[in-house]
DNA sequence: TAATAAATCAACACTTTGTTTAATAAAAAG
DNA sequence: CTTTTTATTAAACAAAGTGTTGATTTATTA
């Protein structure tokens, strides 16, 4: 992602634009949020942002698919069994969210918007559907509701982790996650 | 509720207020509906409306806070455990939520906000630990986990039962619900 | 070094905001 | 029913932010 932006001017605005916006939004939510206040913070003319994003909401969007697109890297089949490769790829996930823990608490956090924890259950929802239909003997709909219970709920547990400084470590954290996507499994 | 405001005129004024906030917020997030449009769909003076409410959000925040009072009445101690009682009170739950379907939907939706959510939960949230850690023999950090997935997930099926027109009976989506938090409880 | 592209600056009309004043209308109290 | 009280209105205001423009300067690439 952002490889192939050549210019290192564009480079630049982009990166001091979302510093200072980030930075913001730790203090409060987007919508109490100015472009004005964002460009004096990158020390950048509001015409230059205006070149790049719409509006505010447009720029968190966009930070929030970057992450989307490298998160979804690590995603692979088979996400729910408790196998060592389940584990392993979470283990991957929760590493990577705690390198970029600053904005993923900022977008989890209460300043943050919905639609980037809709993302996030989306990206494994087809996934989990399908291997939950073909394993279990379990009829569409209720696949669904099981599926929402188990990703909203683990997707609140790593809110939860995040928020208090991610104590658990990276591999007992993907355990416990794995227990619980497990025990919400056997509803049905 | 609103029982003690005696002046006439103030019943109606944010009654029409809300109507028409809410009529708006069917279509957007509360960040780009501006108080001249709220305004306006109520047929209300500008300055009536800082009579009453600093913003959009104090108004939004206020309708909330209504809805929460609401709930909390229903909600009385026992709340996990699998009992008549316990199916008894979240039926009654899903009723008033099914009377109140509309705003509920718009607030539990893609244009809510999250903090509606966070009080839902805070409400059952001191019942729901003080029992975990009588009944077992659970710490109060894990208590919290569990507390945590439980509650979130819930809170992602009741959401995804209205959106999608709120199919399942109050009382067969308790016996659902109830079902979800047992075997979420036995995550440990 | 020349050509290209990006960022800046200043100015623009426009919208929303929050507040204030006096005038008007409606409700509650006597 | 009349008086008093209170809510709402209307109009005007400065302040702030918005989104866009055209000319200029600065940095990058080739």
């Amino acid at each position: 992602m952002e490889t192939k932006k050549t210019d290192r001017r564009v480079k630049y605005t982009k990166m001091v634009i979302k510093e200072s916006f980030v930075a913001l939004l730790k203090e409060k939510p987007v919508s109490k949020i100015t472009i004005k206040e964002i460009c004096e913070g990158a020390d950048v003319n509001r015409a230059t942002f205006y070149a790049h994003y719409a509006d505010q909401y447009d720029l968190l969007r966009k930070i929030e698919e970057e992450l989307i697109f490298d998160v979804h890297q690590y995603i692979t089949g088979d996400c729910i069994s408790p196998s060592p490769a389940t584990k392993d790829m979470l283990t991957k996930i929760f590493s990577y969210i705690r390198k970029n823990a600053e904005i993923c608490r900022v977008l989890l956090g209460d300043h943050g918007d919905n639609y980037f924890q809709e993302m996030l259950t989306q990206l494994v929802r087809q996934q989990f559907i399908s291997e939950w239909t073909a394993q279990k003997s379990v009829s569409q709909d209720d696949a669904e509701y099981i599926y929402t219970f188990i990703l909203t709920g683990c997707v609140g547990v790593i809110k939860k982790w995040l928020s208090q400084g991610m104590q658990k470590s990276d591999e007992s954290f993907a355990e416990l996650i794995i227990r619980f996507a497990d025990k919400g499994s056997s509803a049905f």
